[in-house]
DNA sequence: TACAAGACCCCAAAATTGGGGTATTCACTC
DNA sequence: GAGTGAATACCCCAATTTTGGGGTCTTGTA
C-alpha cells in the first residue's frame, strides 16, 4: 500500500514534477493532492487525508511554518517535511518547532524524496546532512564572545529578574535598592543591548547566551 | 585519499571487526587507531591524528560523553560519532553537548559506518532515523496540550512579535490591524497564560512549549 | 442558539522609557 | 599621586507604552 502523500508549493513545475513522479502505479509513495497555497491546504487537506506532506517554505500569503502548525492542529498524525531551496539557517528551527519532522532540498532527487517520506512514516527524521550538522550544532556550546556587551553582575541579577516579568518596584524590594536605582540599571543595561524595551533585551540576553 | 579514522571501544570483538574491516587496502576508511579505553585514547589520539573518533558510550572507567569533551578540547578538528548498543534516549542529548556530530547503534553493517564517517567528514552529522527524530522532537511543542491555554493562531502570531520586543503600534502595522485591535488580542492572551505584563506571557509561552 | 475567533473602540491608571543629573568606591594607568 | 573609567547606588522630569476594565459587531461552527 503506497503512502499517501501532499504537496503544498507554488513553485508550479516542482509540484508538477512530483505530482507527475508520484502517480506511477506500483510507486512506494503516492501524490494525492497538490496545493498551491497554504491556505488552501488548511480547507482540503484534513479531507483528502494524506500521511505525509511536503510543505515548501516560501509560499505566497501564509509562511510554510504557519502553514504546519496549523495543519498539526487540525491533523496530529499528520508528518510534515519541509522543502527549501536553501538550507535557511534560522527556518530551521522555526519549523521543527512548529513540527516539521524532516527538512529536505528541492533539489533532491525522486528517488530521495521517496527515501525521506519512507524515513518518515518509519520513524524517522529526513535531512539533508547539512541541516542536520545545524541542528546538532544547536545543542553544542558555542565558543565564549568577546563583546563589549558584556553585563556586569549586578546588572546581569537585574536583567535575569526583569526576565521573570517582574516590576521595577519588585526588583527593587527583591535586591534591597531603590526603585531609581534599579531604573538605572536597566538603562544601562538597554544601551549595552541596543535594546528599546524589557523584551527585547531579554531576547537578547538569552539568546547571546548559550 | 582514505579518512583516518580511530576506534574508542572496549568491546574487543567490535573494535577487532572494525579495525579488520577498515585495514584493507583501497577502502575510503581508514582505521589509524584503536583505543580500549578513554584515558588511552586521550594519551594517544593527538599523536595518532585521526580525522574521525568512533567513540563506544559505555567505557570502563570514563565515559564516553566526557571523553568526547576532553577530546575535543584536545583536537577541535576532531569529528565523534558515538556508538551506542541501545537507542538511549538520555545520552543523545549529553553527547551532543559534549560535541559529538552523530549518533550511531553498533549494529550498524560496515557499509553504513563508512556511509556516515563520509556524512560526518563532508559536513553532516549521521544519525540513525530513530536517533534524529527524537532530536527534532526536542525542539517540539509537546501536542497534548489541550488545556484551555491553547493560543489561536492569531494570537500565536501575536506573541511571537510580542517576544521579538515590538511596540503594539508596529504589531498593527505588521499585521494590517488596527492598534486596539492588537491590545484586544494581548488582553486576551494574558487571561489565557495567565499573565500581567509581556516579558512574563513570553516566558510562560516559551517555557511552556519546548 | 450559543460560543469562539477575529476585528474594532473608549477611559483611566500603572508601568516603562529617555533625557538629564550626583556621589562613592575601587582598580588601573600615566 | 593625580587622573580616568567602570561599577554601584541614588534622584527628577516628562513622554510614551502598557495594562485593566468596560464594551460592539461579524462570521463560522457546533
Amino acid at each position: 500500500m503506497p503512502i499517501r502523500t501532499a504537496i503544498i508549493e507554488d513553485n508550479a513545475p516542482f509540484a508538477v514534477m512530483f505530482d507527475q513522479y508520484f502517480k506511477r502505479p506500483g510507486s512506494e509513495v503516492l501524490c494525492v493532492a497538490v496545493y498551491g497555497t497554504a491556505e488552501e491546504a488548511l480547507e482540503h487537506l484534513p479531507g483528502d487525508a494524506p500521511q505525509v506532506a511536503m510543505v515548501d517554505i516560501n509560499l505566497p500569503g501564509m509562511s510554510g511554518i504557519e502553514c504546519i502548525a496549523r495543519l498539526r492542529e487540525l491533523c496530529p498524525e499528520l508528518l510534515c517535511l519541509v522543502l527549501t531551496t536553501f538550507e535557511e539557517d534560522t527556518l530551521i528551527f522555526e519549523a521543527l518547532k512548529a513540527g516539521a519532522c524532516g527538512y529536505l532540498l528541492k533539489r533532491s532527487s525522486p528517488g530521495e524524496l521517496t527515501e525521506a517520506i519512507k524515513q518518515a512514516v518509519s520513524g524517522g527524521a529526513p535531512m539533508s546532512p547539512q541541516i542536520a550538522r545545524q541542528v546538532v550544532g544547536f545543542f553544542q556550546s558555542r565558543p565564549p564572545r568577546k563583546d563589549d556587551s558584556a553585563l556586569s553582575p549586578r546588572e546581569r541579577e537585574i536583567i535575569d529578574l526583569l526576565a521573570g516579568g517582574l516590576l521595577y518596584k519588585e526588583i527593587a524590594v527583591k535586591l534591597d535598592l531603590k526603585f531609581e536605582t534599579v531604573r538605572s540599571y536597566v538603562k544601562k543595561i538597554y544601551e549595552k543591548l541596543q535594546a528599546h524595551s524589557r523584551t527585547e533585551a531579554v531576547s537578547k540576553w538569552k539568546g547571546g547566551k548559550n
